[in-house]
DNA sequence: GTTAGCAGTCAAAACAATTAAGTGCTAACA
DNA sequence: TGTTAGCACTTAATTGTTTTGACTGCTAAC
C-alpha cells in the first residue's frame, strides 16, 4: 500500500491538477502543499506512483497528471467529503423545499440546482417504470373519437395519454373499459400491460376488439417515454480548458445525444449510494475522457430515477459528491414528508 | 440596380461561397461559372460589389464574400427555388403522413424531418394559445387530494395538468367546478381564465374558496408551458467549417439556451409566408454570426405555432427555403384533412 | 532513505524566410 | 467607354530554425 508521504503527494497532485488544469510539477507541491522533505524525494515518489499507475505524463519534461487509477485512489481514499459551504446548503434547500405537484417536478428542481451549484451538465432519467405498481387507471372521454388514459401509479407517477378513433366510442364502452382494466390490472405493475392482458381484453370485449389495440399501445408508448433524458447546463463544460479542443467538445455532445449510453450507465448504478464512474474505467469507449457520478432517489422502495454529473475526468469530484450527497439526503427527505 | 453581370457575380461567389466557405477569387468565378469576360473584369464588377455593400473582404490579398446584404440580395432576387429532389419530397411526405394524436406531434415530426434533410439544427414553438378557444373543460378527481384539469381547444390542442390540494375535495366539488368553467369559458379564449374569472368563481363557490386559486394557477401554468422551444439537431452545426472556433460555437449554443432571443424571432415572422433573417440584420446582436428561416403553420386561421431552422450565415437558403416551402405546404394540407 | 545539483528532454514561443493566392492599378486596346 | 493583359503589391499560411523555460531523471554525496 502507499506510505503517507505518497499519499499526500497524490492527493496534492489530484488537488492542484483539479484547479489548474496543468500538469503538477514536483516543485509547485513543495511550494503549495508544504512537505517536508525536496523536490527530488517528490520527484522519486512520482516516479514510483507513475510506476504503479496512479499519474501520467503527458511527456518527459512535463509534470504528472493523474489516471483514472489515480482519481479513483482519491476518490476512494482520499477524499475530503464535506466540501460544501453553508450558502450553498442555505440555496439546496430553498430549491428543494419548493411545493411541487408531481415528483417529476421535484426531480428537475434538483437537478437544475446541482447544475448551478457545481457547474457541470447535470442529467435525470424517470425509474424504470415497468414495476412500479398501478393504483389506478381512468378512462376519460374528451370527445366522440378522443379518449385519454390516466395512470396512477404507487410511486405517485401520474400517465397521462390520448388516443385517437376512426369511429365513434360510448361512454358505456369506456365503463367498462375501465372496469375491466381495474379489476384485471389494479396492484399490478406497469409491465402487466402486455400481449396476454391484450388478449383477455378482446375476450372480454368481443364486440368492439378494433378499440382495444390502438389503446394499449398508447398506454405503453407513454410509459416508456419517460425513461427519457433530461438535461441541464449541456453547454457549461465549455468553459473547461479540455473542452477548448474542438473534437472533444463535439465527442461530448454526440455522447449527450446518442443517449442509450448515459442511460446505460445511469440505469447501472447502486441504489442508496453515489455512483462514480471515471474515464476509461468505464465500457463504453465514447466515455473514456469523461467522468459520471450518480446517485437514485426512492421513495419508499420504489425506485424513482436517476441524477447524475457529466464532467471531464478532471472533475472536482470533492465538491460533486459532498453537493450529491446533500442534495440526495434533501430529496429523500422531501419526498418522505408524505407530499406524496 | 445591377447589371445582368454583375448579379450574375454576386449569384455565383453566394453560390460558390456556401458550397466551399472559401473567400471567392475572380479566377474561380471564370473557371465554374463560364462567364464571357477576363478576370480583371470581373474583379472591377467585385469591387464595385464590395463599394456597395454586396460583398466583404477579409483581407487583401483574398476574395470576397457575401455581406447580410449580399445574402439578403441573393434570397430576394436570385433564388432558385425548386432545389428540392424528388427523394426528399418522397421522404418528406412518409413522414409526414403518418398517423398521429396531436397537433403538437405532428410538428414535431416536421421539425425533425427538416433538420434530417438540410442538415441544419431546427427549432419549433407553439403557438401563442391564448386566443386559442376552449372547446371543453374537463376535470377528473384521481385521488382524495388530487384532480385533474384537462382542457380542449379549437386548434386541436388538449393541455392537461394535475393540481393537488391540502384537504379532501369531493365529487360534487368537482361537478360544481366542471359547470362553472364550462358554462362561463366554453367558446372563450383561454387568456379568459384570469383575474376577474377567479372572482367570480370565488364567488360562485364561496364555501370552498382555497381549492380556486390553485386550479387557476396551474391551468395557467399548463397553459403558458408549451410556449416551450424544441430543439433538434443542435450540434450538427459542428459539421460546418464556421464552427470550428470554439467561440463561435459557444455563442451558437448559448443562443439556443437563451430562448428568449430565439423565440423573439421565431414569433416576428408573418404568417403565409417564408421568413428569412440574416446575420447582422437582425436587433439582436448575439444572433449576428447566424440566419434563421421560419415558417407558421396554421389550422383554419388559427395560429399553430412556427417551426425554424438556424445556422450560419453561409447558409443553403436555395435549398432550405425550397424544403421549407414544401413541408409548410405538406403540412398545412395534413393538418387541413380534417384529422384535428 | 534523502538530497543537492546538474545533464538531458521536450513543448512552446519567438523569429525569419518562403510560398501561394489574389487583388488593384496602369496602360493599352476595341 | 468598357474591357483586358500584366505586373507590382499585400497578406495569411506554411515551413524551418532558434531560443527559452519548465521539468525530470540520475548520480554522487550525505
Amino acid at each position: 500500500m502507499l506510505d503517507n508521504r505518497k499519499k499526500r503527494i497524490l492527493q496534492a497532485i489530484v488537488e492542484e491538477y483539479i484547479n489548474t488544469a496543468e500538469p503538477v510539477s514536483s516543485g509547485s507541491i513543495l511550494q503549495n502543499y508544504g512537505l517536508e522533505c525536496s523536490s527530488a524525494t517528490i520527484r522519486n515518489d512520482m516516479a514510483e506512483l507513475e510506476h504503479i499507475g496512479y499519474l501520467d505524463k503527458p511527456h518527459t519534461s512535463a509534470g504528472r497528471i493523474p489516471s483514472a487509477k489515480g482519481y479513483r485512489f482519491y476518490v476512494d481514499e482520499l477524499l475530503k467529503d464535506d466540501d460544501i459551504s453553508l450558502e450553498e446548503i442555505q440555496y439546496i434547500k430553498s430549491k428543494l423545499e419548493t411545493k411541487v405537484n408531481e415528483i417529476e417536478d421535484l426531480t428537475k428542481i434538483a437537478t437544475n440546482t446541482l447544475s448551478e451549484i457545481t457547474h457541470y451538465t447535470t442529467l435525470a432519467v424517470g425509474p424504470r417504470a415497468d414495476r412500479h405498481n398501478i393504483v389506478d387507471i381512468k378512462f376519460v372521454l374528451l370527445g366522440s373519437r378522443v379518449l385519454m388514459a390516466v395512470i396512477l401509479t404507487d410511486a405517485g407517477a401520474i400517465k397521462e395519454t390520448i388516443i385517437k378513433f376512426d369511429e365513434d366510442i360510448t361512454q358505456s364502452q369506456v365503463d367498462n373499459l375501465s372496469f375491466l382494466f381495474n379489476n384485471k390490472l389494479r396492484g399490478m405493475p406497469l409491465d402487466k400491460i402486455d400481449e396476454p392482458f391484450e388478449q383477455y381484453m378482446m375476450n372480454e370485449m368481443k364486440g368492439e376488439v378494433k378499440v382495444i389495440k390502438p389503446i394499449i399501445e398508447q398506454i405503453n408508448r407513454a410509459i416508456v417515454e419517460n425513461t427519457n433524458l433530461y438535461l441541464e447546463g449541456a453547454n457549461k463544460v465549455f468553459d473547461f480548458p479540455e473542452f477548448k479542443k474542438m473534437d472533444v467538445a463535439r465527442n461530448f455532445l454526440n455522447v449527450l445525444d446518442e443517449k442509450e449510453v448515459v442511460l446505460d450507465i445511469l440505469n447501472s448504478g447502486m441504489a442508496e449510494d453515489i455512483n462514480v464512474y471515471i474515464g476509461d474505467e468505464n465500457e463504453h469507449s465514447e466515455l473514456k475522457d469523461f467522468s459520471i457520478v450518480t446517485f437514485k432517489h426512492t421513495l419508499g422502495n420504489k425506485d424513482l430515477g436517476t441524477i447524475g454529473i457529466i464532467g471531464p475526468t478532471r472533475m472536482d469530484y470533492s465538491k460533486v459528491i459532498s453537493v450529491m450527497k446533500y442534495i440526495s439526503k434533501k430529496l429523500n427527505e422531501q419526498l418522505g414528508n408524505g407530499m406524496f
